[in-house]
DNA sequence: AAAATTAACCGCCAGG
DNA sequence: TACCTGGCGGTTAATT
């Protein structure tokens, strides 16, 4: 994809693939959270995933609670769009946390500009104080939901989520959700098998939006520890328009089909098929809200075979049609944060 | 719409 | 003995 009116030689394409995500630094401060939402785009990194991470605040050197010490830049970079900035939790954000004048400025000049900016516990405040959360959903740590929603009374402050994403501003409850948080991230930058195998890769049980109780069927079913299922299981989420056989199944999970069907069952509670079943689903529900498809080229492009088999499979887990969902669907006004799909140009509206 | 074909699934058993 | 694994055959479910 060639960024439209782009001229001159600026921007090469390995620059693209690079995602930096900036680590705010706060002088003297101890940074609280951090590991693990870094362990994630490190281990994404690791995976091919091309995140580069970067400290930056206006200490020369911060030691933090986790024994990293971190080079920072003495000025604060320009910040581009896409980039990620997160921001960890501090002590005291919710108290008298000095903070450098020029950190709010420079954290609302660059989400102007277009980069994502996500904070973890307590950085919440400090999104508040950059103006961040005015007329936002947003959460914190529960401990301090109630003083966040008192502070920045224009913020719509959630309380039982584990991460609220609003725009280009998200924010995170606590430790671990900074890494539900990061995965979502990657999921978004990289797709659900990579963010799958982060998740994996890291022993996380994961989901991904507690406040919608909803969770991503690609990072589902994700929380055993069978390699072999995992394999079958990446395989079915690579190829699931495919007509993927048993055997063939069984020969990537290097086990029998019986026996793949056991250990599949096992570990996800499904078979095979009943997984490939979801997964195309799950395709099949985000095509229906976001694009002006017949349900004919939906059910194609999800792997069905054709809208007739799609209708049923649909009414044995659904119990009404996929039309009556989009019309349902359609009824609804639009979700402020249109969540796109990923991908092209901006598609209209 | 019904019948035929094919694939998935599972109980059961045997060998290691 | 307890457990893991693969194969067989029958049943169920999907597809044509």
């Amino acid at each position: 994809v060639v960024e439209a009116g782009f001229q001159g030689d600026g921007a090469r394409l390995s620059d693209r693939m690079t995602t930096p995500v900036h680590v705010l630094a706060l002088p003297g401060v101890e940074l609280l959270d951090l590991a693990g939402p870094v362990q994630v785009f490190d281990t994404a990194t690791r995976m091919g995933a091309a995140y580069e991470i970067c400290f930056v605040g206006p200490s020369p050197i911060v030691t933090t609670a986790q024994g990293l010490i971190v080079n920072t830049t003495a000025s604060l970079p320009h910040s581009e769009s896409g980039h990620v900035i997160l921001v960890p939790g501090v002590r005291n954000a919710s108290g008298d946390l000095q903070l450098p004048s020029d950190v709010s400025e420079w954290l609302s000049r660059a989400h102007a500009a277009g980069a994502r900016i996500a904070s973890v516990c307590s950085a919440a405040f400090i999104l508040g104080r950059a103006g961040l959360l005015r007329g936002r959903r947003a959460t914190t740590h529960w401990s301090l939901t109630t003083a966040l929603a008192h502070r920045y009374p224009e913020a719509r402050v959630e309380e039982q989520a584990l991460f609220v994403e609003d725009g280009n501003v998200i924010t995170s409850a606590g430790v671990a959700s900074g890494i539900d948080m990061a995965l979502w991230i990657v999921e978004r930058d990289h797709g659900p098998l990579m963010a799958s195998r982060v998740a994996r890769e890291l022993v996380v049980y994961l989901r991904r939006d507690a406040s919608h109780g909803q969770t991503s069927v690609y990072l589902d079913y994700r929380t055993h520890l069978n390699p072999a299922v995992h394999r079958a299981q990446d395989y079915l989420v690579t190829n699931f328009t495919a007509d993927v056989t048993l055997p063939e199944l069984a020969a990537v999970a290097g086990t029998s089909s019986r026996h793949l069907v056991r250990l599949f069952k096992e570990s996800t509670g499904l078979t095979p098929a009943a997984y490939q079943r979801k997964l195309r689903l799950e395709l099949v529900e985000t095509l229906l809200s976001s694009a002006e498809l017949s349900i004919e080229v939906i059910a194609r492009r999800a792997g069905f075979s054709d809208a007739r088999s799609l209708r049923r499979v649909w009414a044995a887990h659904h119990g009404d049609s996929p039309s009556s969902r989009r019309r349902r669907e359609n009824a609804r006004p639009p979700r402020a944060d249109a969540a796109g799909t990923d991908g092209g140009p901006a598609a209209e509206r």
